[in-house]
Formats: structure tokens, sequence, C-alpha cells
DNA sequence: GTGGTCTAGACCACG
DNA sequence: GTGGTCTAGACCACC
């Protein structure tokens, strides 16, 4: 990853949690490839103060992305990627897919024709893949 | 509607509000056509009763469901689906429609191709619309 | 469970943090049928105060107990032991012969011999089964 | 001891300290008789260079290892296996038992049987004592 | 009343 | 320097 880049933008004023920002864009920088296996975080102090945020909620943030398999952590040394992206590329593809079908599912039994989800998603196929 | 029917369910183990449970089973009654125009939904004493919630917690529900338009009271008698259920409809369908795209987006951000996209997608086209 | 009884007795002193004794304590209460499924725990507040300890510290432990599926918590409500403490007592019991097992092959890796062994767990079998 | 071995094998994501694991790890080379009396370990600058890790760490555990009686250290000379590895093993043996006997205890009081324990542990006497 | 989030600090162990 | 634990407060949403 390329110096000067600002890994984590945090909108205080949004209703999702702060701590809950920071995990899912985390997630995100991870599959598309901007962050790589055993890569260094940002130290919590230094986010912290990059951010603006209380080094609790950044330590809650780093926490959760242990538990859910994104990052270790080697006290004393540091946060870093899981040495096994593609594992959770995997994962986050079938929960990605799971979450897309059950919100077809959810619009079919609103009324919404199969017709008219096809020419919603053109768009979306039309789409480059990233990277 | 038939009568003996529970309208609502709600688990109060969920980490959805309860009262937000409420208007989304109610959005999608009126959407799936299990409500329609003009119907009285039950009281909220009854309803408070039968599923062992707070009243204040129906309340809050029932006041929501009036601010979108869901239902209309009418003092002394009680709440009744809106008479303008196309109109509803309308708002939903464009309402899920954007929620798909958000999803199939993200999915697409997540390195889902759109082939994959269209295969997981096939069994919901499939479905016939119902009602 | 009877009233009077105190759930959690914590020693500030420990090495072991205090949030990971009361995880401890907690496991162990479960599998000695001490409480019930669906027993509802002291409020965060109650049990900080009783114990003089900081209420985030609490929290932290209910979270850790929740994320072991020790308990469920319903916001507004209160925290739950698990509905399904059998299988928590499965997982737990599997877990606990695990651990015996990798002690005992550490034993004998530092040239303890079956005998010894057996000799010292004698007075553990003899002991009555609790409850 | 054969050359080539290496005597320490250390994973900076564990949990448990680094140092702490040089100290396990002296200890069980010692009663597995890996390593003898007398036996000079490797310097603090060759081995902090072989696994990479902080002279600071090393020193640590070398330190800790000379506290616990399992060393010696003759000043310009080096660090040697303490000579009286008879006595170490007695002190060894006896924790080791005691740690087997409290997890035998917990898992008892976690509702395993007895019966089970032993099931468990029969594979462990069946296996030739090592040397 | 309950739990959930967040801030502003402190002290510790490890490397 | 790093992360880990803990305290003492505040404010919020839900019931």
């Amino acid at each position: 990853m390329k110096r000067g880049d600002r890994l984590f933008i945090v909108n205080p004023r949004n209703k999702t949690p702060i701590y809950e920002q920071l995990v899912d864009q985390l997630r995100q920088q991870i599959a598309s490839g901007v962050l790589c296996a055993d890569e260094m975080l940002p130290s919590m102090r230094q986010l912290s103060i990059e951010l603006g945020i209380n080094p609790n909620t950044i330590q809650k943030a780093y926490r959760q992305m242990e538990q859910e398999g994104l990052i270790y952590t080697v006290s004393g040394r540091g946060c870093f990627v899981t040495d096994d992206v593609a594992a959770f590329m995997q994962k986050q593809k079938k929960a990605r897919l799971d979450a897309l079908v059950r919100e077809a599912a959810r619009a079919r039994e609103m009324g919404v024709t199969a017709e008219e989800i096809q020419a919603a998603l053109r768009d979306v196929y039309k789409e480059e893949k990233p990277c």
C-alpha cells in the first residue's frame, strides 16, 4: 500500500457506530486488494490521533476485526492483515451473495417482477471488475 | 384477511427494535396483499396483550406506521390500512430495488462477478409471483 | 437460582484480567447447574456496584460471554443464560477433556510415568459427581 | 545434543510472551533429555540473530531460566544447563502432576465423569516413555 | 430500568 | 514504541 493514503474515513454523524464503520471499511479494503496479507495496520494510537477518535473506540474496532479473522494482533508489535486473505475472500463472497439473494427474495415478495430486477441490475453488471 | 392468523410475530432477541419489526411486517403484509386497503388493524391494547409487549412499544410502532403513510387513525374507532395502497406499493418497490442495487454494487466491490450474481439470482427469478 | 447468593466473586489482585475471571465463573456456574437456561443475569450496573468494578469492565465480560454463546443479550431488557445449555455443556466437556489430554501428554514428555498419573488422579475419580 | 537442531522455536503471534516461550521450551528440553547437565546453551547474541528476536528478550528469558535454577551463568564463558538435573526433574514432575490434577478437577466440575477421563487418557498411558 | 456507544484519561507488560 | 486492562464519567435508544 502506498504512503499518504488515508486508510479509514469516519463519519461520526452516521447512525452506524464508528467502530463498525471502521470494520466495514477494512473488510472492503482487504477485499478490493488495497491491503495485502500480513500488512501492518496503523497503530491504535496513531489512528486515534489521525481520525480524532478515542483510542478505546479504535481498539473496539480492531478487536472485532480480529474476532472476524480479518486481522491478527501481536501484542507489543501491532495489528496485521490476516495471512489467509483467500479464505476471507471466499467467506465474504458467499456472505454478499446470500445477502443479495435475500434482498432479491424480499423484493419479489413486495411484488417486484423478475424483469424489473434484471433491468435494475443491468448497470451493475456492466461495471468493470475493480482491479 | 382470515381470522385466526397472527398478523405480527415478534422476536425480542432480535437486534432490530421491536417497534421496527412491527412496522417492517406491516409493510410486507400490505405489499404481499395479505392486508387490503382500509382494513382495520388490531387495537393497540389487544396487540399488546397478544404479543406480550409493552403498550408503549405498540404505540410507537403505530405512530411510525402512520407517519410513513401506511395507516391512518380514526379517533375512537381504530387504525386502518391506507386507502391508497397503490401509491405505497410504488414507493416500496422503488425502495426494494434501490436496496437490491446497493447490495449488488457492494457484492461487486467485494470481488463477486456479474456471472456469479446472475447465477445466484436464477432461482429467485423462477419463483412464481405471490398473489 | 436462590436469592442472596453472590454469583460472582472477583479478585482484582489476580493476574488474570477481571473480565476473564467473570467469564470463567459464569462458565462454571452454568456447567454446574447453578444457573438455568434463560435465567437473567444481574444487570451490568447492579453487578458493577456489587463488585465495585467499572461498568465497562462488566460489559466487556458480558460481551465475551455472548460471543462464546454462554448468554444472549436483549437490548433494553438484560442478559440471559443461553437457552441451549446442553450444546454448551457438550462443547465444554470436549474442551476440558482435550485440555486434560494435552496436560497429560505434556506430563509424559516430562518423564512422568503412567502409573504416577493414575495414582495422582485416583482422588479426583473418587469425588462424588456434583449434583 | 546433535548439531544442526534448532533448540528453540518461537511463535511471535502466540499470546504467551516470547521470553516465556523460551523458558518453557528449555524446561521441556531438559526434562525430555535433549539437553544434559552442564551442556552449554547458545550465546544470547547468536540466539537473538538466529530467531530474529530482540536481544533484550533473550536476556530476559535467560535471566528467568537462571532464577528458576534451570541454568547457571559463568561470566565470560556462557550459560550452562544446571548440573543437578535430577532435582529439577523432581520439581518439574510435581508441577506437571499438580497441573494435571487441577485440570482433572476442573473437568469434573464441568460434569465430566471419571469414566470419560479414564477413557480419554487411555491413549496417553499406552505411549512409550520417550528416552 | 436496561444495554450500547463514546470520551478522556491512567497504568501495565512486552519488545 | 506497541497492544491490554481498567476507571470515571457522559449520552443515547429501547422498553
